[in-house]
DNA sequence: ATTCGTGCAAATAGTTTGCAGCAGA
DNA sequence: TCTGCTGCAAACTATTTGCACGAAT
């Protein structure tokens, strides 16, 4: 399973890299974003705002929006918008080493990881060639996400 | 180009095409609704509503809001959501028969259609086909976004 | 001592909605 | 006539921000 929460041994490495992260971007380590990190690399898919509120009551609102932002520019999180009434946030890919899309469910709103096939990769980033030499767009990264019933709502 | 208006002959077999939708969802074809559909038609890329309203000053910000919201619900129309300040909005690729995917920059909020390749579609239809398999999930459409710098953002 | 993160509460802004008037069936 | 679309203005709500306090350097 992609959706399993890492073990605790990866943990304090991933919290390195976001230390290392965030002092490249000027900032430093704290509490509170270290419970955000932990949060949302114990999930195991994209988790929003009331979620990362509700898995630690110690943190405030605003402080875990202004984190995010922060987060975001320093290139630890990911923001993913849908939809759905929240935003939902993931740890940078190039950070857990682990490529994904996302499942979005278009009945509940739940978004789920799916692993990122080897051929379907390689036929993307073929595609990215094709778009940059015929437009002069510059891609950085790409998204894929399936959008469809969960297994809950097809039921 | 892909991202080129239709041709005007194309336009009234697509009202046709946007009108039986509209009944099929028991809906009225209205003069603001026809007006919305220009719009987006001869667009060639998803459009903000702010876009919309100046595209055509005969149209109230409310009136624009809730079509969108019965023409997306009719299947006519597709909401784009990203970290910009305004949502976007296109056609329904099965409308105009045109599967695209977008090149979104992430400096200035642009979005570009990108005609989507062939080998990439099988690819994805592929990947889509092991993901049913081994989650259950449901898949009913994809979305391929690239994610950088537009031409102008680059230079 | 000074800089920066935190938390509360207030502000912002995209989007939604109540209601009265009007148009199409 | 009667249903339902329109447009104005007011309401809503996710997100952002001002400000004063506390922690870290």
């Amino acid at each position: 399973m992609a959706a399993t929460a890492q073990p605790s041994a990866d943990r304090s490495a991933l919290r390195d890299a976001v230390s290392l992260r965030l002092q490249g971007a000027g900032q430093r380590r704290t509490p509170t974003r270290d419970a955000i990190v932990d949060v949302l690399a114990g999930a195991g898919r994209p988790v929003t705002i009331p979620e990362i509120l509700d898995a630690d009551d110690s943190l405030a609102q605003s402080s875990v929006y202004r984190n995010l932002v922060m987060l975001e520019q320093a290139g630890v999180v990911h923001r993913i918008v849908t939809n759905a009434e929240f935003a939902r946030f993931e740890l940078a890919e190039d950070l857990t080493g682990d490529h994904h899309h996302h499942l979005i469910c278009v009945q509940c709103g739940a978004v789920e990881d799916a692993p990122a096939s080897a051929l379907i990769e390689r036929a993307v980033h073929q595609a990215i060639d094709e778009v940059e030499r015929a437009t002069g767009f510059r891609t950085t990264t790409h998204r894929i996400d399936l959008v469809g019933l969960c297994v809950d709502c097809a039921a």
